[in-house]
DNA sequence: AGGCGTTTGTGAACGCTTGCACAAACTCAC
DNA sequence: GTGAGTTTGTGCAAGCGTTCACAAACGCCT
């Protein structure tokens, strides 16, 4: 309503904090976060719906309907300002102030984890390490010294942590899982390729290097088995090269 | 039709290989697969779709309808046998022969990726790395040396690659995607925080670390901002805690 | 002030996805 | 062989997400 600029969460914590945002539009938000950044960098101070879909990489019109559930932010026949719809992003993602992660498991994925600033770049600060390897504990990485798996819910109270990365072998993942949640952690991003069973009120999101690559290797299976049939209609922009599974001809 | 056992692909290969399988399907397909070879080092001969659905983490209902799209391999009354599911999954994912794969960007998170045992056991083997850091090309990485990437054609004809990840900074993989397009390669799994664009038939995947905690931090602000409000329904499951988000109070 | 080109915000239609519920099909025991 | 119990495969309806298309709103130029 009042279009006071004071800074960030201009005028919107009159309500109830967007309990109905729908999830597809939750997991584009970061996108066009990202998207912002870039174009503030670049030196803009407003942008068209049309240029910030194609900086994100989506439909002109889906971008409006996601920027709509926030609220009216742009100005028509202008287009967005930067500067206040990042705040505005930001604001929603509960990304106002930097959140603290701990990340549990610093072997070879962990490491490069631990050293990625692209953490902090975008709202997160890695405020604790752990594993159980007593040959790692105390190792110093980046700054942070790696804590003893056992002193969970003494470091995640201490620095007010709600959100875990795991970097363990999958077959310790579901234990961390529960010695996270019982220190209090409400979020879990897991890069062990496992599923995790947690309490209600706890979130998990997983990320599996395989899946994606097998999620590929269906469509390279697809786009090869259709070069050994004769295309009906001969559209021309594919690509034929020789068919490198050879399978559909063992028939 | 006739229910031979030679092997893989029963029986499959008489028609169009999978044209129309929903992509939400295609998505879950490797996570049955990977709950599949569990139950298989478990001793499992069959499973129900209720119990490979509680291992894969999905409703039964779902995975009845996913694997009915493949045709049917279930037995009513018994479940479905675990050996050849796992079969059939691989052949439709095209995993019935490993795929080689190109790794372009040996820092950080290329070494970890590098040294990822979790590839070669799931149909996949690192065929080729990439660098343009004269430093880092000639290093010796798990067996494999850092090639130029001036080498990428090359390599990528040799190796027989259709392909390939990306980790390399944001401002480089555009022109490494093009020149891996260039080469040959048809699907990417990208770890660079950026949108990529392609030619038709080429097939991109994204891995965004930044943008799965983001995700995760909005749940944890509505999580946090839910204890500020009495509950009207007192459920009882939710742990309230001390927001520690502190905005909305902020008002 | 008024008209014109531009862009947002959104109603409405469409397609995809999920989950229920149940008949058909199978095994096993007797 | 028959009946009881189990589990698959699927029609159907509800929900969710995407896209189109356009009126309302805005800046700018005259
Ligand atoms: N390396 C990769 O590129 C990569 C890619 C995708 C997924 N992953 C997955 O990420 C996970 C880690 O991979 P990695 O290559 O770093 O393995 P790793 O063996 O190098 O590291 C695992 C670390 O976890 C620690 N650990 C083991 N049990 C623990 C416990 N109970 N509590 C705390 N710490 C414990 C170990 O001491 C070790 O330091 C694995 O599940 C792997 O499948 C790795
Ligand atoms: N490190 C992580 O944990 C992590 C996590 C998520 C995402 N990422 C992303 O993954 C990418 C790599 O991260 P990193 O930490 O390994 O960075 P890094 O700087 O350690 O490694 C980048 C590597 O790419 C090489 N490179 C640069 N330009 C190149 C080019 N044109 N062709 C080929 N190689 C080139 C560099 O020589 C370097 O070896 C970044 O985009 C980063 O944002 C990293």
């Amino acid at each position: 309503m009042s279009q006071q600029r004071n800074g960030q969460a201009a005028g919107v914590s009159d309500g109830a904090v967007f309990p109905d945002l729908p999830e597809a539009t939750v997991a584009r938000l970061p996108e066009y976060l990202r998207a912002l950044h870039n174009l503030a960098e670049t030196g803009f101070d407003t942008v068209s719906s049309e240029g910030l879909a194609a900086a994100a990489g989506v439909n002109s019109a889906k971008l409006r309907k996601d920027l709509s559930h926030l609220g009216s932010y742009g100005t028509r026949g202008v287009g967005y300002d930067v500067a206040l719809l990042i705040a505005q992003i930001e604001h929603v993602l509960g990304l106002t102030q930097r959140r603290a992660v701990a990340l549990v498991g610093v072997g070879n994925l962990g490491h490069a984890l631990a050293g990625y600033a692209g953490f902090s770049s975008r709202g997160f600060r890695i405020a604790a390490l752990f594993d159980a390897d007593p040959g790692r504990i105390g190792e110093r990485i980046n700054g942070l010294v790696v804590h003893d798996i056992a002193r969970l819910p003494e470091v995640v109270a201490a620095e007010a942590i709600s959100i875990a990365v795991i970097a363990t072998p999958a077959h310790a993942a579901q234990s961390v899982a529960d010695r996270l949640v019982a220190a209090g952690v409400t979020s879990i991003l897991n890069f062990a390729p496992c599923v995790l069973s947690v309490p209600d009120g706890v979130d998990v999101r997983k990320v599996d290097l395989a899946i994606e690559l097998q999620i590929l290797s269906f469509h390279e299976h697809r786009k090869s088995a259709l070069t050994t049939l004769p295309s009906p209609t001969g559209d021309g922009s594919m690509k034929i090269r020789p068919t490198l599974d050879g399978e559909a001809l063992a028939t």
